[in-house]
This record gives C-alpha cells, structure tokens and sequence, in this order.
DNA sequence: TCTGGGGTCCTAGGACCC
DNA sequence: TCTGGGGTCCTAGGACCC
C-alpha cells in the first residue's frame, strides 16, 4: 500500500447550495455575494459555472458582475446555513474508511489514505460526498499535498486528476508560475522580472537566485513550489486560532472622528465575544483601515498586560487611527485582536490559512 | 471599474540588553 | 576616529489563502 494526498474541494460551493434549497435556480447564472444587493460596496463570494461565463469571478466587486450580467440572479451569503452543509462534507470525509481529514478551508480539506489505485479511491470519495450532501467535488490526487492541491483544479467539475513527481512537469510545465498554490501576483511579477514565467522556469532555477531575491528562507520555498514539492504530511490535529477580528466595509464612508470611534467600538465588541468564546485574552491589537479610495494600512500595538476589556480595544485601536495622521474618509475598518497563546503553545498543527514554509 | 471578511506567516529594521 | 557580536522584543509592512 502506498500513502497519498488527495484534495477534496466542493464544486461552486455556495452557488451549489442555494441552487439545492432553490432548485428553480438550476442552469442559471448564480452569485453569492454580501447582501446580495448588486448596487452595495461587496465581493462576489462564489459565482455559478453559468455565471462564469459572463467573466463573473470570486473577488470580483458585485457592481461590475452585475455590469457583465444583467440577468443574473444576487444571492446573500448565509453563513450558517453554509458552515452546517460543510459540516457534512467534512464528515463524510472523516467517515470514510482510513482517511486522515486535514481542513484547508469551509468547502475543501486534505486526506490522507493509502491506496492501491489512488484514482479509483478519489471516485469514492466524491461518491460518499455525493452520498451525504447531493452536492458534487473535485478530487486532486498527489504523493504531495501541493501536487494534490493543485491537481484538484484540473479536475474541476466533478472529476479526478492526478499529479506526482512523473508528470508535474509535463502537466505543469508551460503554465504560470501563479497556478502554483502559495505563488500569487506580486511573487509572479518579481519571478519575472528574473525571467522566470512558467513553472518550467521556477523549477529549473538555482535556489540561491531565489535566495537572492526573497530572502534565505522563503527563496528555496519557492523554488520547492515550483517542483511541487513539499510536504506529504496530513495532519487531523484540530486548528487553534491565532487571532479572532472583524471588519466592515462601509456604505457610506465615515468622516469624523466620532463616527470612526462609534464604528471601532461596535468592531471591538464582537471581538470581545470571539475572545471570551475562546477564553484567551487579547495580548496585541491590530487595526485595518482603508482610506477612500483604495489605500489599505494596518497597524499593531501589544498591550501592557493582556485583557478583554473592548475599551482598551477601542482605545487602542484609535490611538493607532489618530498616530496615521490621516483625516481623509474611511471606507473600511478591521480590528483583530491576537490573543495570548493557549497552555503548550502553538506545536499543536495549524493550516487554515496558512503561507508558511512547510 | 471596484475592492468582503475570515485568517496565517515572513522579512526588515530599530531599540535595547549583555 | 571608529563603531564587536549575539540575542530578544517590537513595529511596520508585505504576501498569500479561502
């Protein structure tokens, strides 16, 4: 028996499960997205495959999706509605005979299984997904985690495709380095201006370019992603937040001084929540904002003694807004707070969200 | 043509200490 | 006139992911 990595992520995940509570929606163009409300500041969160076709993606802010398609159909994001369907799929996972579930996000997990014929298993595993949820997956199969990761998209929709270390570089090869999970536009843009484009490139490039270039540490990782290499380790251990926050993208952008501390203090209440939730005090406070129109600063304070008190939040986080200087209108406004670490520290495995070196 | 909200980790450099 | 070497802690800022 040989071990693999297989990388399960739902197809359309949002879009698919409001097209399962409203079946009329079948066949149609389907955003999910803020209030649902085209004409608000908002993100698309998931598009449906119709929607796709009008150019419609993730991220997209939902006033040009409605420019690109009229007729589509603007959906609120239900967030519990979607965490109890991933729930499922996460189950079901877990359920299936010597898997080893690692969570990567709502709608996508690593598993860890050994397997005779790692393709045949990946149809199964989509069947038992199908089985409890009716909704369909892709399923990447790789000897590593980047491999399966990355090969999940080849498969997309609902099919299966497989990269090891004998065709990476002959699936991979001529794409773009921003394929690569962990590579995003601006790495993209400093490779090029090395020369480097293609997959083909990264992987044939010395490590002491890369080091050069992005530092001893994160210059090798990169060159480890250009080979698909890195770790094959799927981990079960359940994930410790670092840090609980929240931010609001505003309608209308705040002016005063007055409105920027009303709206730090309703941020600075729901964190108290999550950190009370989570029994761990704040120990650093982080402030998000963003200046109308498209300047994003955050900036950090550690506080004298940790606390949950939402009043040293928001006098903290003020403090932070006032030292900016800066007095034109806010549009956004985060505040995380980073709490004290748990007993034992953090050895405990962590993936959500994760950029770090493997 | 406009930009969510939830996260994590890395690098660089200054301050300070021995 | 020149200016150690090692370490820790902290802040600023960058990048990436779902």
């Amino acid at each position: 028996m040989t071990a693999w990595v297989l990388h399960v992520d739902m197809d359309q995940f949002l879009a698919a499960v409001e097209i399962q509570r409203h079946p009329e929606l079948a066949g149609k163009p389907v955003v999910v997205g803020g209030r649902g409300d085209p004409t608000e500041r908002a993100v698309v969160s998931t598009a449906s495959y119709e929607a796709r076709e009008f150019g419609i993606r993730s991220g997209m802010a939902l006033k040009i999706a409605v420019r690109r398609c009229p007729e589509a159909i603007f959906l609120p994001v239900d967030f519990p509605v979607y965490e109890a369907v991933s729930a499922k799929v996460m189950q079901a996972l877990r359920d299936f005979p010597g898997a080893v579930v690692e969570l990567l996000g709502w709608d996508e997990a690593f598993v860890g299984i050994d397997s005779e014929d790692p393709m045949e298993t990946a149809h199964a595993v989509r069947r038992a997904v199908f089985d409890a949820t009716g909704l369909h997956c892709s399923v990447g199969v790789g000897d590593t985690k980047m491999r399966a990761k990355v090969a999940t998209d080849l498969g997309k929709p609902r099919g299966v495709f497989r990269l090891t270390r004998d065709n990476w570089l002959e699936v991979m090869g001529d794409r773009p380095v921003k394929a690569l999970w962990g590579i995003g536009s601006q790495t993209s843009k400093r490779l090029e201006s090395h020369g480097i484009r293609t997959v083909n490139d990264l992987a044939a490039t010395a490590d002491d370019v890369l080091a050069a270039e992005f530092g001893p540490n994160t210059g090798p990782h990169i060159g480890r992603l250009g080979r698909g290499a890195g770790s094959a380790v799927v981990d079960d251990t359940p994930w410790i937040a670092r840090a609980h926050g929240h931010e609001t993208t505003y309608q209308q952008d705040l002016t005063t001084p007055d409105a920027i501390r009303a709206a730090l203090g309703d941020l600075a209440a729901l964190v108290e929540k999550d950190l009370r939730q989570e029994q761990r005090p704040c120990q650093r406070v982080h402030l998000k904002i963003r200046f109308a129109p498209f300047f994003t600063f955050t900036r950090v304070r550690k506080l004298p003694e940790p606390t949950y008190d939402p009043a040293v939040i928001v006098d903290t986080a003020f403090a932070l807004y006032t030292k900016l200087a800066d007095d034109r209108p806010v549009r956004l406004l985060g505040i995380r707070g980073e709490m004290v670490p748990p007993e034992g520290g953090y050895d405990a495995p962590r993936t959500h969200g994760r950029r770090g070196n493997p």
